[in-house]
RNA sequence: GGCCCGUUAGCUCAACUGGAUAGAGCAUCCGCCUUCUAAGCGGAAGGUUUCAGGUUCAAGUCCUGAACGGGCUACCA
């Protein structure tokens, strides 16, 4: 149990000797500033509200039913009717000594949908958001014994496919090889769309091709497939570049739910949801009627007979309720999806394709927008292909690296150069909010300096230095804790919050939460470094141990911090 | 038109879900490398949290309205 949680337990019990009705929640935060203690209780102000008694009064008698002896130096009543809280310096260099269990007491299958690239063309530097927080989600969850199940719901089923085939069929009847066709997607897209746009009769073509598609005709399958496993290809490559544990296995596409079609669509005709109306079918949500009472639409059914992803989606969802059994399903979605998404599950709830314990949940985020302030695009009017990008910072990082450090092979400088490149543009994604919109800043993105995943990785690589210098094997190194220095203490306290972060992370699923943490962590880390020595002259054996032990666990703990984020660490850089 | 989201330092972002004097990074300025990696450390400066009301002991955070920006809004996904 993490320090917070204990400390809120006995303050609620505190609270509730003291006469507060239950629940009684304390309030327990970080205290804002140092003279205010390590942890204050707010929730006295709100309870003497409610029982219209003095605040401060209360406040004294929750402190008079509060034994903390042992844990906490100080308890004070502040201000209005705070109650801060100072720790123990002997209490947290004991808690550091032992194992916390970092697993769920109560383990789920949770559902994780997330990058879910359309494969027409090729992934771009908007696809980063989904792919990097979901992936640190599942990471997190695993992490805490989750059973996690991994779902890349690719979009290769969509009208566009007609085009795609029309053109590959083009390209393969003038003897080209498919790969080589397909060697760029972004440009074959391109030609596909202008002939789409110019040529009457290849847009016929085309029309006809997905019409084709979708009932299994065979030569626009196999044209199909050639297309789709060469676009499957490219986007693996990319999340083995990124780091990301995305895999051919849990790709589930749209087209996977093509046989369940009909009978969602059965299903919802039958429960009387989906109704006709001008005629596609339809299903009419009252509960996201607008003001006067207009249910809001859903097709799940074109009038030419076709089906839209609001079915295609019904029919993952139910699959994934029923036969993946899950407890909590996660969509990493943009936020553009919104509506769609209550409208999927809402609809999935009334045709009882999802149990209500079922935790549904759209983890929406903000759309990337250029410099200007609006929405991204590159000067041509494209996007900035999510390959390019990785490449720049590779090569941005292999000119630092080398530059810092030149003593290091060319071998050496690849591979640390690719961590420091890649956890950059990560850790710049995924440390800011997840919900707003954000700008596309190259520089900003490809800084290795300040609040950057750079700065976590160089306070692991001082640590790794240490221990190298000492010959002594971090990991496996066990000392007794002292705290006399402050930024001993201060170190101390950030490591014993790591728990606490992941808890609420794996609940809000706003992972730059783990990113604030750990840059506070690493500073903590370079302020101890700076101040206090470990293995300098006049530095007596019991402070250099528990010093060395301080930095075996900041190493640690930002490692695995950094592991949830899928960053990677090194020895040197 | 209706609905959803956003607006915080010159720039990019935080603020533990209503708590105390709103914090970081970048950029700017001043210090610190003969001693564990200066991708670092210490310090300075920078704010009417878009605006106007309201609720509250307490509002960047909640409610109402306005301005500006983005998105969605029936046969793309």
């Amino acid at each position: 149990m993490s320090i917070k949680a204990r400390l809120n337990q006995r303050i609620a019990d505190a609270m509730q000797a003291a006469g507060v009705p239950s629940p009684c929640s304390p309030m327990l935060a970080l205290s804002g500033k140092p003279q205010f203690g390590d942890y204050q209780a707010n929730g006295a102000m709100g309870a003497a509200k409610q029982l219209k008694t003095n605040p401060r009064e209360l406040a004294q008698k929750i402190l008079d039913n509060l034994d903390l002896e042992g844990i906490a130096d100080k308890l004070e009543i502040a201000g209005p009717g705070f109650i801060n809280i100072t720790l123990n310096n002997d209490f947290l260099a004991q808690q550091l000594g032992t194992d916390i269990d970092h697993r769920s007491a109560d383990p789920q299958t949770i559902v994780v949908d997330y990058s879910s690239p359309n494969l027409a063309k090729e992934m771009h530097v908007g696809h980063l958001r989904s792919t990097i927080i979901g992936d640190s989600l599942a990471r997190l969850l695993e992490y805490q014994g989750h059973k996690v199940i991994r779902q890349n719901h690719m979009g290769d089923w969509g009208t566009q496919f007609g085009m795609l085939i029309a053109e590959l069929e083009l390209h393969l009847g003038e003897g080209e090889q498919a790969d080589l066709a397909l060697n760029d997607l972004e440009k074959f897209y391109q030609q596909s769309k202008k002939h789409f746009d110019a040529d009457p009769e290849f847009a016929d073509k085309a029309r006809a091709y997905v019409v084709k598609l979708q009932s299994g005709d065979q030569h626009c399958r196999n044209l199909w497939q050639k297309f789709i496993d060469v676009s499957v290809a490219h986007n693996l490559e990319i999340y083995q570049q990124l780091n990301v544990g995305l895999r051919a296995e849990h790709i589930a596409p749209e087209s996977s739910y093509n046989d369940d079609l009909d009978n969602v669509l059965a299903a919802l005709i039958e429960q009387g949801l989906a109704v006709d109306s001008e005629g596609a079918k339809v299903v009419f949500l009252e509960e996201l009627a607008d003001k006067n009472g207009d249910p809001s639409p859903m097709i799940v059914q074109k009038s030419g007979g076709g089906f839209l992803y609001a079915t295609s989606d019904l029919a993952c969802l139910r699959h994934r309720v029923g036969t993946l059994q899950a407890d909590r399903i996660l969509y990493f979605i943009d936020a553009r999806q919104s509506l769609h998404m209550k409208q999927v599950f809402i609809t999935g709830r009334k045709a009882n394709f999802v149990q209500p314990e079922v935790s549904l949940e759209h983890h929406a985020f903000g759309t990337m927008m250029g410099p200007d302030g609006k929405p991204f695009k590159t000067r041509a009017g494209g996007t900035v292909k999510l390959a390019d990008l990785l490449v720049e910072a590779v090569e941005r990082a292999e000119k630092l690296v080398s530059e810092k450090n030149p003593d290091l092979s060319i071998e050496e400088i690849a591979v640390i150069a690719r961590k420091v490149g890649i956890g950059a543009i990560k850790y710049a994604d995924l440390s800011k909010t997840r919900t707003n919109d954000y700008i596309f800043d190259w520089d900003a993105m490809l800084s290795f300096e300040g609040n950057t995943s750079p700065y976590l990785q160089y306070a692991y690589t001082r640590i790794c230095s240490i221990f190298r210098k000492a010959q002594i094997e971090a990991e496996a190194f066990t000392a007794p804790v002292k705290l006399t220095e402050p930024q001993e203490k201060a170190l101390a306290f950030k490591l014993m919050q790591f728990e606490e972060v992941l808890n609420q992370v794996a609940q809000d699923c706003y992972p730059h939460s783990i990113c604030t943490y750990l840059y506070e962590l690493a500073s903590a880390f370079m302020s101890f470094y700076e101040q206090c020595p470990v293995l300098k002259d006049g530095v007596d054996s019991d402070t250099q141990n528990s010093r060395l032990q301080l930095c075996a666990l900041s190493a640690s703990t930002i490692a695995q911090g950094l592991d949830l984020l899928g960053i990677e660490v090194m020895e040197q850089m």
